[in-house]
DNA sequence: TTGTTTTTCCAAAGCGCTTTGAATAACATT
DNA sequence: AATGTTATTCAAAGCGCTTTGGAAAAACAA
């Protein structure tokens, strides 16, 4: 059933049946009840792709795959996409996903993209400090938001959470208990959530006027067995310079970190104070570490719902400033954490 | 540019332009050369959204986020997915992802996608034995391959590795080194493929006139900690009922095992003999652990390339019988298994 | 030369929706 | 009664592509 023959049916025009079901003022209350009751009958659904031509929107957000692949990184993304693809749903937009293949470039992914008018807007996730795709975008015309930040001197739409924030409050919680000599584990420098966490990191321990020891930044991989790998050298150190507090970028690296201390016969929470970045993945919680982890946490599904809303939010108010949004990122203290000594 | 914009320009009706552009045998060659050089020259792309409308074929595959939310099951299904977009990209066609939503049951996430004629195909990932989505797309007639077997009378499109035949030769390897008894630590029975495996496990067994024990069965989440607890329950039978070999249905499964093995001084390859199925995840390969894994190997983000082949072949030609490919699964033998005794 | 087939191209009719510009009906105001 | 307002509804023009049914031109055969 199509929008001619429901109008048929009603002895409407199809203007009048089409503005009746999207809400336009001008027809009754009364016609639009009744047209809305015919269309609910016969199980009449616009046709998507006529409504695409006639309107030259889409309803499609479209995602890239990030171009590196780690166990960590699938995790967060799938976590992200599963945000975005529920959220999308309840505002009855689609997700589309696409990827650099073969010889083809990242930036050739996007062209296409934006070529075949195949999308909407675009969301770009886990950006670089030095990201060339915010410029790229901005010269095809096609609209973004950014989830992180990343270093751009026009205005960008973007959803970020208070990386630096995060870990300042971790860093400063560490001086506070005693912790002179407090380790960082964290990602790569070139991501521009990392190089945040590092500076808040360092203001936090300044802040309380200790000074953070070069050696003790390990950056890699966000995974247990980096962890492992890091924690294990630390611990090894000569009594002196070992740290006594470790904070970590992510769940898998505090696994690491917990393991190293196991096989030394050190405990968590009571030789060893540990912190580590919670980025509520399903049962990765840190409430169900053993034992439960204190946390900066915040939830990286809750950021691809609202992601897709500042998207959507920016479609439809294209004349709105750009949306920035920093997530404040609470720090759960629990039972990994102690004074020093 | 459009297609009415490069028909002026090249002095060409409409219907020309499309069928050069498109491969359609009658229109010269020459003129399609020219053609192509003057759309390549403007930066010509046809509007998917008027393609859309006018074929009817949206270029879409959908995909729906599964149900249950673990890690390896992320992790699968990002692989998947990952393997099915890269493909799909090749050739030119969009993957969309759904997902049941709140109060929205998953049947009424497939009504609404082929309402809204918004995807030209649907793939469904890991069935569950009584799977009802089958037969409800079936009756929607949106076309669809399931990656996976699942029981249903009708002829269903389908690509699925050799679940059966992989466990059979793993059972029958560990029979014949002169394992009589030997574990199975597998995902739930609800899932087709745990089912599959159970069943070539057994008979690979039994093929060597070894009979399974009931209580080396064990069935759960496929994870690390899932297969720390298994394990160590199981090593902690009386030396009569201990088994010496385990198999396991996935890498996280069999670290967990390994885990479990050294707390009590035992080492795989040596004491215990241990063999995974190794879906190829990244970063997570059967090569890669310590000792080397002997393993069932079967890329899960090949399958995803395949099944969007196989999905886009049963559109292009839908008066085919329905594909139905089974993949053979290599059993690789490395360090991890030795002798009995 | 004429008839027949083949090759090459085109005009026009959709696909199913949104949206513009007007027409009509109903009501209120002078 | 004439005029202005407001509330409803509609006819028709796209959106940019594919595809049908010819037609013109070219190639071939009789």
């Amino acid at each position: 059933m199509n929008l001619r023959e429901l109008s048929a049916q009603l002895g409407l025009s199809q203007t009048t049946v089409s503005r009746a079901l999207n809400g336009f003022p001008e027809v009754s209350e009364e016609t639009r009840a009744r047209v809305r009751a015919a269309a609910e009958l016969h199980g009449y659904r616009p046709s998507a792709a006529a409504r695409r031509l006639a309107t030259g929107q889409s309803g499609t957000l479209g995602l890239v795959f990030p171009g590196e692949r780690n166990m960590l990184g699938d995790l967060l993304f799938t976590e992200f996409l599963r945000g975005c693809v529920e959220k999308a749903s309840e505002l009855s937009y689609d997700i589309t996903l696409a990827m650099a293949h073969g010889s083809q470039s990242e930036e050739a992914v996007y062209r296409r993209a934006v070529r075949n008018a195949r999308v909407d807007a675009m969301i770009l996730s886990s950006p670089l400090s030095e990201d060339p795709r915010p410029a790229l975008l901005r010269q095809l015309g096609m609209p973004f938001i950014v989830h992180g930040r990343t270093s751009g001197v026009e205005p960008i739409g973007f959803l970020d959470i208070d990386n630096e924030g995060a870990f300042f409050s971790a860093a400063k919680l560490m001086a506070d208990l005693g912790h002179r000599r407090v380790a960082l584990l964290n990602g790569e420098r070139h991501l521009n959530f990392a190089a945040d966490r590092e500076r808040g990191f360092r203001q936090g321990l300044s802040s309380r006027g200790v000074k953070a020891a070069d050696d003790l930044f390990v950056v890699g991989p966000m995974v247990e067995q980096e962890g492992l790998r890091a924690a294990s050298g630390l611990l090894d150190l000569p009594p002196a310079q070992r740290p006594t507090g470790f904070v970590c970028s992510s769940i898998g690296l505090a696994l690491g970190v917990k393991r190293a201390c196991s096989k030394r016969g050190l405990v968590i929470g009571r030789d060893v104070a540990l912190i580590a970045h919670d980025d509520r993945l399903h049962d990765m919680g840190a409430e169900n570490f053993d034992p439960p982890l204190t946390a900066t946490q915040s939830s990286i599904g809750e950021a691809g719902r609202r992601v897709v809303e500042l998207c959507i939010g920016m479609l439809r108010a294209p004349g709105d400033p750009m949306p920035a949004e920093i997530w404040p990122v609470d720090l759960v203290v629990r039972s990994s954490t102690m004074p020093a000594l």
